[in-house]
DNA sequence: AAAGAAAGTGTATCAAATACACTTTTTGTT
DNA sequence: AACAAAAAGTGTATTTGATACACTTTCTTT
């Protein structure tokens, strides 16, 4: 029995890659040419996404967008909005490139939004017939459909996990020096912080073990690495409870 | 023309309301009897909730459902997750009540999840063929669907959201006692706070007015009145960045 | 007039956030 | 071998917010 794709409903993903300089987003080229002319009718960019088989878990789906991009699995996940004003694919270069791609372009498309994080050095991205790349989040302004403003809404929803779970580490490495963790913060959350405070606080929290190995290779005093232990931190986290009306 | 429902599509609302004792839920009644018994085949309760129409905003399906309910525009609402399991609506009584009702019970929904904000002293609700009210969170148990999951999720989705923006007093009437916000928070989260500290807390808030107005016919010490300011509250609200890696 | 009920109020202690500058350790260059 | 460059690493003092805790006031009801 052959598979078939959901005409309705679609996953999109928001995949959050940090390369220890910008918070990054995983974009494909969409390029569209005058089959006569050569002109270009279409140069931008879509998030990650595909429609959802019919008998396919939403999570699922979104899963396997992620796979058939990088190889990989069990990726952090996090279902974060869905979009379906009935006139997102409306405008005329969606539909023309929906012609184009084989879909019907009356059709009304609900995408349910996903982000996920990764490490960027990390990833071999498998390029399809598209291209296929990282692109620093604030140069990612030349949006298909209604993607620029799912982008807007995964970064803020990442900010505001970020503040209250420990999911930074799924965008580092195994072992990270504080000054990574540091920079991964700043970079987020668009802000400077003191080193020594910064410190300060992560000397409190007993989930984040220093380990004996430094770096080598660098041109200046090796920092130690850390890696953040789950197990400890799910043993001692304190429901916090710290709101401001 | 006649407006369409999309099979596929629907939405659910979580409405809250608080009554100075309880954090409640609007629940439907779902009964169905035995048409030659008069047995009792399924008795339970479904959240509020709609397919949309073919051309209507998620947002505006959900403002629909809602004013079909209680009469009112203008009510708070959140989009807080998408349900979208192919088996979410196959369980037996499921099947038999989608039977019952007119639907396709072959059919895959996906369900867009909004929760909503009410006084419940200020609401009346509007009663069709079913019988719908409100119920203590704690005790709504016997629910139809997915819907328990849907609520629980609610639930951490309205305290998430209570921890860091102003949106309690959408529960509360316009002009309120700080006994009745603490016990807003203190029944929400389920703690319990010392008065004289959330009372520092709250003077420190300048968005949070009091009124040269008392409470009358208590048979206790009335007590001063206060209101929430949204303009101040924009212009001096801090944006918090408050961390925990 | 007395009892009941919830409102309202202050202080002392502890923990966390902030502000701030110099020394150490490595590599790369001369 | 000496020096420069680069980032790591470290401590103290101050301010702010969180917590712990008990009695007085003001209204109604009997």
């Amino acid at each position: 029995m052959e598979k078939q794709l959901h005409p309705n409903i679609s996953v999109d993903c928001v995949i959050f890659g940090f390369d220890f300089e910008n918070l990054n987003v995983i974009l494909a080229e969409r390029t569209l040419l005058d089959n006569e002319t050569g002109e270009v009718i279409i140069s931008d960019y879509t998030l990650a996404g595909n429609h959802i088989y019919m008998d396919e878990q939403l999570e699922d789906a979104a899963k396997r967008v992620l796979y058939n991009l990088t190889g990989l699995e069990n990726i952090y996940l996090d279902q974060f909005t869905t979009t379906g004003d009935p006139d997102r694919l409306k405008c005329e270069k969606d539909q023309l490139w929906l012609r184009e791609t084989g879909k019907d372009p009356a059709e009304r498309v609900i995408s349910v939004c996903y982000f996920s994080l990764l490490n960027c050095n990390e990833v071999t991205i498998k390029k399809g017939d598209r291209n296929v790349s990282w692109h620093p989040v604030k140069r990612a302004t030349n949006l298909a459909f209604d993607h620029k403003a799912i982008l807007d809404v995964a970064i803020q929803s990442l900010q505001r996990k970020l503040l209250y779970e420990p999911i930074g580490f799924e965008m580092l490495p195994e072992k990270f020096t504080l000054s990574q963790l540091q920079k991964l913060y700043e970079i987020v959350f668009d802000v400077e912080f003191d080193k020594r405070n910064f410190r300060k606080k992560i000397s409190k929290m007993k989930y984040l073990i220093p380990l004996n190995e430094k770096q080598i290779g660098v041109s200046h005093k090796p920092a130690r690495y850390y890696t953040f232990n789950r197990d400890i931190y799910e043993k001692t986290r304190s429901d916090m409870l710290n709101f401001s009306v």
